[in-house]
RNA sequence: GGGAGCUUAGCUCAGUUGGUUCAGAGCAUCGCCCUUACAAGGCGGGGGUCGUUGGUUCGAGUCCAACAGUUCCCA
């Protein structure tokens, strides 16, 4: 049968992963194997592959791919989440297309929608991660809102509610005035911008002119009308209607004379006290500070402190309200723009400067964030950072790489209460009940709600229809926090086979951007729910960035559609791709030219196939000498490299075990080993060497299955004849062998004579064709002569005692070596060529022994290290006198 | 403003406890070659005083300090 010389993965990827789901491979139950277990981190249910989830998933699949070689029990249990801001952005997003708004429909329809939503989109992403060859058990595939999922969080939140660790309250929070809702700290974007500062006057009230001390560096303003004021410098003037103190600090020289005084709000006409506080910073602007407690966190505080009145001038989408009393209804924006020019015409106005700040903007939505006050449900942070910090801190969990272990204690450490209520709809609805009469209970169920209010309120006349459960919804991260747990219903039900099984997981695999988002809180909730860890490793991967450094991104247009690489390069080129320059924590340049050389890889493979398949066996044959060699060696380095996989796997550094097996399998296999066992043109192969070749491929390809899980199976299949279920996914690793040290060195020597006569062949233009010979002064070690016979096309290698003249020469170690060629030799650029390599071995001589003539160093160093160094000495003073007799020669 | 990291060949990166093999890999590049598995290939070659300066040490890419550039996190 006539084999194509190019692969073509798009014949094989799809038979095998059907052949693979018909086997139902990828499902696990429990049994009596180790399990070895890892959640997927729940992509965005609005979402649709993109190049970090390509990474990230096949970093999952080839654990899971090795675990399951290793005879371990492999669950991969994929899902999704229900993304509450984004989803209901897109779900109302659409219903404004049809001309309907949220609130017009009501909340029980709204859902219909969004579950119409989800059920539609909801399943692309694990559609795409079939293609990219992902063994997910996919009978477990799970959403952070089905019913074990939904029921384990409102457990959670009745539990904690309980404890006490959870609470209602109102608070500054970040709002989102898009999305209407509030976000966590973790939500918000802080981005540099080129923005002005304003500088304002608030003129005395009732100025009796009285209050100046007269000392150094006091700074009191006067208008022509000799009216006296201060200067406030803010960067949002459109705030001045919420203004309810102006403060000093009490230590600033400059502002002495406003100490006790009343000051007007310019425009707006609001007398406000001026009071004192050490938080001013008296270097910053005038040393003046404007205070709206309503509308800046820092601001709140000192309101609080100081018992200042809050006024909201903003609606919830961040207009001016009626509190304002002035330009309600206006955009934020476009108030800043009105109140300047209002401002100058007015002479409030003193002066505006450049000022480059950081503004918070909306994770989700993209528009600046509105420090607001608001009644929200917060979750107690100290207990639970406590016991998260421990197993990271005493190696329980490790983190790869070990550097973010300080990002993390940092943040822990620094932790604040997570607001974990959001004004959405779209998510789980917050299990509190409110009164008839004030007050609220949390409970499970409506039912349970009753029952508890009854007991509180002693009305046995309570109804269902008495009780309001709270509108708001709970942020997305709060089901996700629990996923490790909740996936094999841990929550509800922790004695559960299952989850004695699976739990605690062993790896998870996420981007570091969300190491406060989830990871953190995952390992909060598996020490409080479970008093263990919820994974054992943590391998944070890079962000995939373009070639050009830059983050991709939608707008910008960077980002390769995965689907397009994988039919254009194969789902195995590109996860070679990913693979190749992706250690663990870098950011990724991905650069589709690392798919090429994935597709390459496949490539070169699929020839090797077709090569080992052209061969016909000879049964008579006997097995050739430099084969026997070969196979010797080649067994050998497969162990070596093994062994160097496995290393670099258990410490999670794919990359390098990955370009490990490429060059095993390129260089050493193909390059080298098959030149050294191909029968000569017109015979068969002998069945020996045949039999070790095709086990050496097998090897090869049980090894690299993890990596390119489609070829290595189609070439399994293609190699050999296979009895049902004997499939490379549930193969076993080769299992280590001792390594033959002692044939390596060999090898490498060989090696090094093969390249210089292939160098002397390249130098001098001769044709492989044209047979040479070897000649090698004294006696050496004899066993690769076959070897570079053939691979060097020599006729005969033989030993002489005396250096043959007309030959080129070259050393290895400090052996001699010469090519005879008739009539054309250069002995001036011979002897100049030996110069040079003399000239280099006596600067190395040299600076050895400048080395062991020390004597603090020989007294110094430990006794091998300076052993080694006299072996240095001698085996380039050998060097030397080699080439020192090799010059006398030539030069006769 | 506070903190963390990074800087090694044209590009992307290894370099584990300082000591031949420590100055490496892949890609790219250059020369020769359609040698019947593979031109998406074969064979061969070139390329870096390890950001700068100082220090510790018998010995520094590796440890320390300062500086420069760069990235990220937090406020």
């Amino acid at each position: 049968m006539e084999i194509s010389s190019k692969y073509s993965p798009q014949e094989v990827e799809g038979k095998w992963y059907e052949h693979w789901m018909d086997k139902n491979y990828f499902h696990s139950t429990p049994d009596e194997r180790e399990p070895y277990t890892i959640v997927i981190p729940p992509p965005n249910v609005t979402g649709v592959l993109h190049m970090g989830h390509m990474m990230n998933n096949t970093i999952q699949d080839i654990l899971i791919r090795r675990a399951r070689m290793q005879g371990k029990n492999a669950c991969w249990v994929p899902g999704t989440d229900h993304a509450s801001i984004a989803t209901e952005a897109k779900v109302v997003n659409k219903l404004a297309q049809q001309g309907i708004k949220k609130t017009d429909i009501g909340r029980e329809e709204f859902l219909k929608h969004a579950w119409d939503w989800t059920h539609e989109h909801g399943g692309i992403i694990l559609k795409q991660l079939r293609r990219l060859g992902c063994s997910c058990d996919w009978e477990r595939t799970s959403f952070t809102m089905d019913d074990i999922r939904s029921k384990s969080v409102i457990r959670a939140f009745v539990d904690l509610y309980n404890k006490g660790l959870i609470y209602r309250g109102v608070r500054m929070v970040n709002w989102d005035p898009k999305a209407l809702t509030a976000l966590s700290d973790e939500e918000v974007i802080f981005k540099d911008e080129h923005s002005k500062l304003f500088y304002l006057r608030y003129y005395l009230h009732e100025d009796d002119g009285t209050g100046a001390t007269g000392a150094e560096g006091e700074i009191i303003h006067t208008d022509e009308q000799g009216h006296r004021y201060a200067v406030v410098a803010t960067t949002r003037p459109e705030t001045i209607m919420g203004d309810t103190a102006m403060c000093i600090n009490p230590a600033d020289p400059k502002n002495q004379w406003l100490r006790g005084k009343k000051v007007v709000v310019p425009l707006v006409n609001r007398v406000i006290p001026v009071i004192e506080d050490g938080y001013v910073d008296i270097e910053f602007g005038t040393g003046c500070l404007k205070v709206t407690p309503a509308h800046d966190v820092n601001d709140y505080m000192l309101g609080e402190k100081h018992n200042l009145q809050s006024i909201n001038i903003f609606n919830d989408d961040a207009t001016l309200s009626e509190a304002a009393g002035m330009y309600i209804g206006m955009s934020r924006e476009d108030c800043r723009k009105q109140i300047i020019i209002d401002m100058k015409e007015a002479g409030l106005l003193e002066k505006i400067e450049d000022y480059n700040n950081k503004v918070g903007y909306s994770e989700r939505t993209n528009v600046p964030i509105e420090p607001k006050l608001s009644m929200q449900w917060f979750l107690k942070m100290e207990h639970l950072a406590d016991i998260a910090l421990k197993p990271v801190l005493n190696g329980d969990i490790k983190f790869y790489p070990a550097k973010y272990v300080n990002l993390y204690r940092h943040w822990l450490e620094n932790i604040k209460d997570w607001c974990i209520s959001r004004q959405l709809w779209w998510g789980h609805q917050i299990p509190a009940y409110y009164l008839p009469e004030g007050g609220f209970v949390v409970a499970e169920t409506p039912e349970e709600a009753l029952k508890l209010a009854i007991e509180k309120t002693g009305n046995k006349n309570l109804t269902l229809k008495d009780l309001r459960q709270d509108d708001d919804a709970l942020d997305t991260w709060f089901s996700s926090w629990l996923w490790p747990l909740s996936l094999f219903n841990g929550i509800l039900d922790p004695d559960n086979a299952e989850f004695k099984y699976y739990y605690p997981t062993n790896d998870l695999i996420t981007a570091p951007d969300i190491i406060f988002f989830w990871v953190a809180r995952m390992i909060m909730a598996g020490e409080e729910y479970q008093n263990e860890v919820p994974f054992k490793n943590v391998y944070f991967t890079g962000i995939v960035r373009d070639k050009l450094g830059r983050k991709m991104s939608k707008s910008l247009g960077n980002s390769p559609d995965p689907i397009e690489l994988i039919d254009k390069f194969g789902a195995d080129g590109v996860r070679m791709g990913m693979m190749l320059s992706a250690p663990a924590g870098n950011d990724i340049l991905f650069d589709e030219a690392l798919c090429e050389q994935g597709r390459n890889f496949c490539n070169k493979i699929w020839n090797a196939l077709r090569l080992v398949k052209g061969w016909n066996v000879d049964e008579n044959a006997a097995q050739p000498e430099a084969a026997k060699m070969a196979v010797k060696w080649f067994e050998a380095r497969f162990n070596q490299v093994l062994a160097e996989t496995n290393d670099n796997i258990d410490k999670y550094r794919l990359s390098d075990a990955l370009m490990g097996i490429y060059k095993l399998t390129w260089d050493d296999f193909c390059s080298w080993y098959l030149e050294m066992v191909k029968a000569p043109q017109g015979h068969g192969i002998d069945p020996v060497t045949y039999a070790a070749t095709i086990k050496f491929f097998e090897n090869l390809m049980l090894l690299l299955h993890p990596f390119m899980p489609f070829i290595t199976e189609e070439i399994w299949h293609a190699i050999a004849e296979r009895k049902e279920g004997d499939d490379i996914i549930i193969a076993q690793q080769p299992k280590l062998q001792a390594v033959d040290e002692a044939i390596l060195k060999q090898f490498e020597f060989t090696q090094e004579v093969i390249n210089n006569v292939r160098k002397v062949r390249s130098d001098k233009n001769i044709a492989f064709r044209d047979a040479i010979q070897l000649v090698v002064k004294g006696t050496t070690d004899k066993d690769f002569d076959c070897v570079i016979a053939k691979l060097c096309n020599v006729s005969e290698v033989s030993y002489v005692a005396e250096a043959p003249a007309g030959a080129f020469g070259f050393i290895v170690g400090s052996t001699e070596f010469f090519v005879p060629l008739t009539g054309s030799v250069d002995v001036e650029a011979e002897i100049k060529k030996l110069e040079e390599e003399l000239k280099y071995a006596q600067g190395f001589l040299k600076s050895v022994e400048a080395k062991l003539s020390n004597e603090r160093f020989v007294s110094g160093a430990p006794a091998a290290v300076v052993e080694k160094e006299r072996k240095k000495k001698a085996d380039a003073e050998a060097k030397i006198a080699v080439i020192e007799q090799q010059l006398a020669g030539l030069r006769k």
